[in-house]
DNA sequence: CTGAAAGCGCTAACAA
DNA sequence: TTGTTAGCGCTTTCAG
C-alpha cells in the first residue's frame, strides 16, 4: 500500500479480517458471515481494491481469458464472427483476448504453440480453422487446453467443432438461382474440384463446393471446369466478374446477338483481363445468368467487375454469396446470400468451451469419481443455422 | 517440472547455471558470456520452455501488452483501425489487447478505470474517443498509465493525441462536390450547429462540420438546418437517402406544378416519408445534387435510401463520404471518400506510446537526472494525412 | 466460519 | 560474469 496500490492485505487489514477471508469474501464465495462480507465489501470499495490478476493467475492458474484467433479483422466476414464471438465472451463473464493471424499458418501455429501466453494466460482457445493446415494435431499443439474449433470439418472431429452449414446452405444458394431462371451458373471460389474427389473433404470450400455442384447436377445443369472462376476476396472477385462478363459478352458476339443497348466494347473481348486468363487458361464463352460466389466478399467484387463490363446485376446477371455479412444489406443492389447465424456460432462455442474448462476444474479438484463416471471425454460437434436472404442480386 | 511445465530453474538446472543466469541469457540482456548463453538457450530449447508471464509480470509489473479500446469490432471503420493499430503494434513486439464498449460510455470509462486488467496487465492504452465524455480527466482515469487518445479532438490536449484531419478533410470533401458542380449540397451526420457555436468544437462531428459548413459558405452555398439530414451508420443512412430523395422528387413536383397552378408562395412542403419528417421536422424542397456524409459508413446507406427512391449516384446526385474505408473501393458505384492513412495513425500512436513507456521505465531505474532534464511531460500531438479519392459516386 | 503458513515462477538488488 | 537472497500479491491447504 505504501507505495501504491492497496493490496488484499490492506482490505484484510482494515476490515479487521485475514486476507484469506477478505479474499474469500471478495469471490462471493459460500461459509463467510454475511456481517463478515459486507464489512469487506465496506473496505475494498472505500480503499478502490482493485484485484492483481497477475498474482491471481501465478498461483490459481486460472485467467478467465478466452483465446480468440481469426484471420484478420478487415474483413466483413471476420469482423463479424469476432464481434460476435468477444460478445459471448463478456456476455459469460469472461474476457476475449483476439489476436489475428493475418492469414499465416506459422502465426496460427504459434498462436496455438509457441505463444507464452498461451500456457499460463488462457483458459481456453477458440480459432477458426481456415489458414491451419488439415489433420493437424489440433488437440497435442495447444497442450491439451480447452480448444473450439471453428469451421474445422473434419469428418471425425478431434476436438470440439462448430461448424457452418457449407454444404447446405452453397446448395440452397444456386437452388435458389436455379428456381430464379439461371441456366447457365458460375461458380466463384477455389480450383476445380471433380465431383468424385468431392466425397470426401475436410474444408470449407470444399464443402461448398460439394453442395453447389450437387444442386447443378440434380438440376442437369454443368459443373465443369469451366464453371469455374477464382475469387475469395473482393479484389479476386473483380477480376472473376470480369473474366465472367467477358465470357457472357463473347458468347453474345458469337451468337450474333445485336442488343442496341449493349456496351460498344463487348465483341469478342477474348479476356482482355491478363491476370484472369492466367489463373483460368480455358473459359467457354458461355452466356452465364447466374454466379455463385463461395462467400459474400468475393460477391462484391463480381458484382463490380459485372459492372465494369456493363453488365447488370440482377437484369443481365444474377449473383448470390454466402455468410450473411453485414454489408449485403447496405449495397447496391443488395446481396442475396445465405445468412448464417454467427451469434448461435458464438453461443455454441462459449457452451463448449465452458464446459471443457469446468470439466477440467473439477478434475483438479480431485472429483475423480465423477469424470470418470461421466461419458468420456469425445469432442463435439455442432453445425449452425442459415437462412436464405434473397434480395436485390437476384431479383428476378 | 515433475507435473508438467518446465520452470525456469529446471532450465538452469539443465544448462548448469543459475535461474538468474538463465533468466538474463534468455532475455539476451547484456553481460552474459556467449557460450553460456548458448548452453542456456540449448537447454530451454530442449526441455521446450515457455517463460511464464504471470509470474514475470507480477514481479516486473510489465507485460508488453497494449490496450487498445474501440467502440466495435464490425464496422467499415472500426475493423480497419483496429487491424491497422493491432499490426503495428505487433510489428514493435508489443500485443495488442483490443476491447469493444459496444458504444457505451460506461463501458469506455470502465475500460479505462475498473477494468482489473487495466492496473497490472497493460504497459499502456490507446483508446478511440468517440463514445468517451467530453473533458474527461483521462490521464487521471487510468492513473496516470501511458495513454495515447485518438481523434480526441481537444483544443489543448491532456494527454498524447492523434487525431484525423477532420476539418481539413471535410473541407475538401465539400469543395470536391463543388467543382463536380453541385449547388444544393446536404449534409448527412449529426444534428444542425450555428457556425458560430462552431468556433471552438471538441470531436470529431463539429470538426467535420466546421470544414464542410466552411466550404459551403465560401462558395456562397447554403448552410442551414435545412440541408442537414440525421444519420451516422447504414441504417441511419437509409433514412437520410430516402428523405434527401423525397425532397428531390418533392422540388422537381413543385417547379412542374409552379407554372400552372400555385403562382407564389408554393405549397406547404408535404414529407411522405414518416420517419424522414420525425427525425426532421422541416425539410425544403430542395433538388439537392450533392451529399456530404460525414463518415463512410453512412456514405453507403444514402446511396442505397437514394436509389430505393428512384435517384441515381452519381448522375441525379452526387455522394462523398469521409474515413476511407476498405469497402469504398468495391462498391457499386465506388465511394468517393476522404482516404485517412491509418497506418500512419498507428505508427504515430505507437511511437507516442512507446516512448511514454520507455520513459516511465527510465523513470523507475531511478534515472531521475535524465528525466528532470528532459523536457517536462508535455502531452504531444499529431495529426494524420489525407487523400482525396473521386471516385464514381462523385463522377461528372 | 476464520486464520496461519507456504509457495506459485519469476526477477530486482546486491554479493561474490 | 555469475550466484544468492528476497519477495511481488495472491490463493491452496490445512488447522483452528
Amino acid at each position: 500500500m505504501a507505495n501504491g496500490k492497496p493490496t488484499l492485505r490492506d482490505v484484510a487489514a482494515a476490515a479487521g479480517v485475514s486476507p484469506m477471508t477478505a479474499s474469500n469474501a471478495l469471490h462471493g464465495k459460500a461459509g463467510v458471515k454475511e456481517s463478515t462480507r459486507a464489512k469487506v465489501l465496506a473496505a475494498a470499495e472505500r480503499l478502490d481494491y482493485r484485484i492483481n490478476l497477475t498474482a491471481s493467475m501465478l498461483k490459481s492458474g486460472r485467467s478467465n481469458i478466452i483465446h480468440i484467433i481469426v484471420n484478420e479483422f478487415d474483413s466483413p466476414f471476420y469482423s463479424k464472427l469476432v464481434q460476435a464471438l468477444a460478445t459471448a465472451t463478456t456476455e459469460r463473464g469472461l474476457t476475449p483476448f483476439v489476436e489475428q493471424t493475418r492469414y499465416s499458418p506459422t502465426a496460427a501455429e504459434r498462436a496455438l504453440t509457441s505463444n507464452p501466453f498461451s500456457d499460463q494466460l488462457f483458459d481456453g482457445e477458440i480459432i477458426h480453422a481456415s489458414g491451419l493446415g488439415t489433420n493437424l494435431p489440433l488437440a497435442r499443439m495447444n497442450s491439451g487446453r480447452p480448444l473450439v474449433l471453428i469451421d474445422g470439418c473434419e469428418e471425425t472431429p478431434s476436438v470440439d467443432t462448430v461448424n457452418f452449414p457449407n454444404e447446405e446452405g452453397a446448395r440452397a444458394a444456386v437452388q435458389h438461382l436455379i428456381e430464379r431462371g439461371c441456366r447457365h451458373i458460375a461458380i466463384v471460389g477455389g480450383e476445380f474440384v471433380p465431383r468424385a474427389t468431392l466425397a470426401h473433404v475436410e474444408h470449407s470450400y470444399g464443402l461448398r463446393l460439394r453442395g453447389a455442384s450437387g444442386a447443378l447436377l440434380d438440376s442437369g445443369l454443368a459443373y465443369d471446369e469451366s464453371i469455374m472462376f477464382y475469387g475469395y476476396n473482393s479484389d479476386d472477385g473483380i477480376k472473376a466478374g470480369h473474366a465472367i462478363g467477358d465470357a457472357i459478352l463473347a458468347a453474345r458476339a458469337a451468337n450474333g446477338v445485336d442488343h442496341a443497348d449493349e456496351p460498344v466494347d463487348g465483341p469478342a473481348s477474348h479476356h482482355d483481363s491478363a491476370s484472369a486468363s492466367e489463373e483460368f487458361p480455358v473459359h467457354a464463352e458461355t452466356a452465364f445468368d447466374g454466379v455463385f460466389c463461395a462467400n459474400d466478399y468475393a460477391a462484391f467484387g463480381v458484382i463490380r467487375g459485372l459492372k465494369d463490363r456493363g453488365l447488370r446485376v440482377p437484369d443481365d446477371v444474377k449473383v448470390i454469396g454466402i455468410d450473411g455479412t453485414s454489408f449485403g444489406a447496405y449495397s447496391t443492389p443488395t446481396l442475396s446470400t445465405i445468412q448464417v447465424d454467427l451469434d448461435q456460432l458464438a453461443q455454441f462455442a462459449l457452451d463448449m468451451i465452458t464446459r471443457r474448462i469446468e470439466r477440467r476444474n473439477a478434475a483438479g479438484t480431485g472429483e475423480s469419481a465423477d469424470v470418470s463416471a461421466a461419458a468420456p471425454d469425445q469432442p463435439v460437434r455442432a453445425t449452425i443455422g442459415y437462412r436464405l436472404m434473397a434480395r436485390e442480386s437476384t431479383a428476378a
